[in-house]
DNA sequence: TAGATTGTTAATCGATTAACAATC
DNA sequence: TAGATTGTTAATCGATTAACAATC
C-alpha cells in the first residue's frame, strides 16, 4: 500500500483548511477575551486575515457549528476547533538542540500555551547540559530515548545544527516518534507515515527576495537584467 | 485597480514554484560543494525532496537551462536560480525585536548567506540597547526609519512581541519597506503591495498535533470521540 | 546510432470564490 | 414577517503528475 507522506484526509479535512484552523482559532481566543458572545463568519474572516466564504467552507468541513442569521458561539467554535486539532488532550514536546534557536522556542510563549506542554530540552554540549532554562533543566542527549519514552513524548522540535538533525530524527523516530517539526535547513529523510513540518528562516527571505526584486523591476520600468550567463564568471 | 496582496506572476512563474526554488538551490550548492559539474532531474529532485516531473516542470518556468540526455550544470542553474530570486544582488535586512528569537535570528548562519546582510538590529528596551549581538551593536527603536532609509533597508524581520508587531509595521511601512518576515503571532494589516510572509511556530505544532491525533485514532481502532460539546463545559 | 534525459502536454486533482437557497 | 447570515453549489483557477516526443 503505497501512501503519500503527508496523508490529507481522515474524517475529510482538506489540508489547507487544517492548516487554516490555528488561525481561525487564535482570532476567536482573542474575541473570547474580548468577551463576544458570538461572531459572524464576515468579522471573524476579517480576523483571521482571509475572506468570509473560504472561512465558511472551512468550517463546514468540521460541521454545521453555526446559526443561520446569527452567526457562530464563540466558545462553542472554539471548543470545536480545538478538539479537531486535537488540542483537547495534552502533548509532550522535547525540544532537541539548546543553541540560540532552542532557547528562543523554550521561552516562546506560544509553544507552552493550550495543549502543549515542553517535556525536556536536550543537547549533546556538556557545556549546556544542566543549564536551566524557561524552568526545565537541559539534559543530555544520551537521554533522548528514555526521555522519549519516560515522559510519553509525541512530538519533537528539532532547533540542532544542519550536520547533526538527519542523526536526531532517525533516533526519535526508531524510539516510535512521528511528529517533527524540524528547524534544521536539511531535507529529512523519514519512513513513512512520519509527519514533518519544516520552518526555514532562510526560504522565507528568499521568496521575499523575489517579490522585492519583482516590485523594484516593475519601479525601473522593467529595465531588462541580463538574462545570458555573464561571460566573467568562472565555470 | 484591485490586486491581490501576493501576486503569483509577472514574468509568469507560480507562487509554489517559488516557494520551492530555495530548496533546489540548497540542493545544488551542496552538489557544488562537493564538485559535482552535472545533475539529472532526477538526482536533483531526490536530494530536495520533491518528485522530477515536478522539478522539471518548475526549472521550465525559467527557461531551458538543462541539456537533454545530459542534465543540467550544476554552477549554471545556481547562477540562473539566483538570479530569479533575487539573491545576486544584496539585500539589507533589519531585525526588529532582540529577545530570544530575535538573537537567534541575528546568529543563524542561513541569514547572513548569500544575499542577506543584516544591516541593524534594533529594540526598545534601553536594557538591551548597546548589546553587541553577532558583530552588530543593537540599536534603539526610535532610530528605526533613519536606519532604513539611511542603509536601505528593503527588508524588516518582526521579532517583537504581538502586542508590538503592528505599530512597528506601520512604521517600516511608512518608511518604504515592503517586505517583511513576521515572527510574532498576529494578523498585520498592511496596504496592498506590502509582501508579508509569516513564520509561527505554534501554528505549526497544531498543525502536526492534528495529525499525530488521526494517528492515534487510527491505532486505537479510531475509538469514537464525543462530538458533542459536553454538558460540563460553562459557557 | 542507442541510450539518456529534458521540456511539454494533457489529464487529474485540490483549492478558491461568488452566488444564493436555506433558515434562523 | 423582514433581515441577516449560514452552508452548499458550481464555476474557476492553480498545482500536480504521468507520459512521451524531442533531442542531446
Amino acid at each position: 500500500m503505497i501512501r503519500r507522506l503527508s496523508q490529507p484526509r481522515e474524517r475529510g479535512i482538506p489540508e489547507a483548511t487544517v492548516a487554516r484552523l490555528p488561525l481561525y482559532l487564535r482570532a476567536l481566543n482573542g474575541m473570547s477575551e474580548r468577551g463576544l458572545a458570538t461572531v459572524s463568519s464576515e468579522d471573524l474572516a476579517h480576523a483571521a486575515g482571509v475572506n468570509s466564504a473560504k472561512l465558511r467552507k472551512d468550517l463546514s468541513h468540521l460541521g454545521s457549528y453555526g446559526t443561520r442569521g446569527v452567526g457562530y458561539d464563540v466558545e462553542y467554535l472554539i471548543y470545536q476547533i480545538s478538539r479537531e486539532l486535537g488540542l483537547t488532550q495534552d502533548w509532550a514536546v522535547a525540544i532537541v538542540g539548546v543553541g540560540n534557536l532552542g532557547r528562543a522556542l523554550a521561552n516562546y510563549g506560544g509553544f507552552v500555551s493550550r495543549g502543549f506542554r515542553i517535556a525536556a530540552l536536550l543537547d549533546a554540549d556538556p557545556d549546556v547540559v544542566g543549564d536551566h532554562i524557561a524552568g526545565l533543566n537541559v539534559e543530555h542527549i544520551d537521554e533522548l530515548e528514555t526521555v522519549i519514552r519516560q515522559r510519553g513524548v509525541s512530538i519533537v522540535v528539532l532547533a540542532t545544527p544542519a550536520t547533526a538533525a538527519q542523526q536526531v530524527a532517525d533516533r526519535v523516530v526508531a524510539a516510535g516518534v512521528t511528529s517533527i517539526l524540524n528547524f534544521a535547513p536539511v531535507v529529512l529523510s523519514v519512513p513513512e507515515g512520519v509527519d514533518i513540518r519544516k520552518v526555514d528562516l532562510s526560504i522565507e527571505l528568499q521568496i521575499l527576495a523575489f517579490h522585492e526584486q519583482r516590485k523594484m523591476d516593475r519601479m525601473t520600468g522593467g529595465a531588462a537584467m541580463a538574462e545570458e550567463w555573464p561571460e566573467a564568471v568562472d565555470l
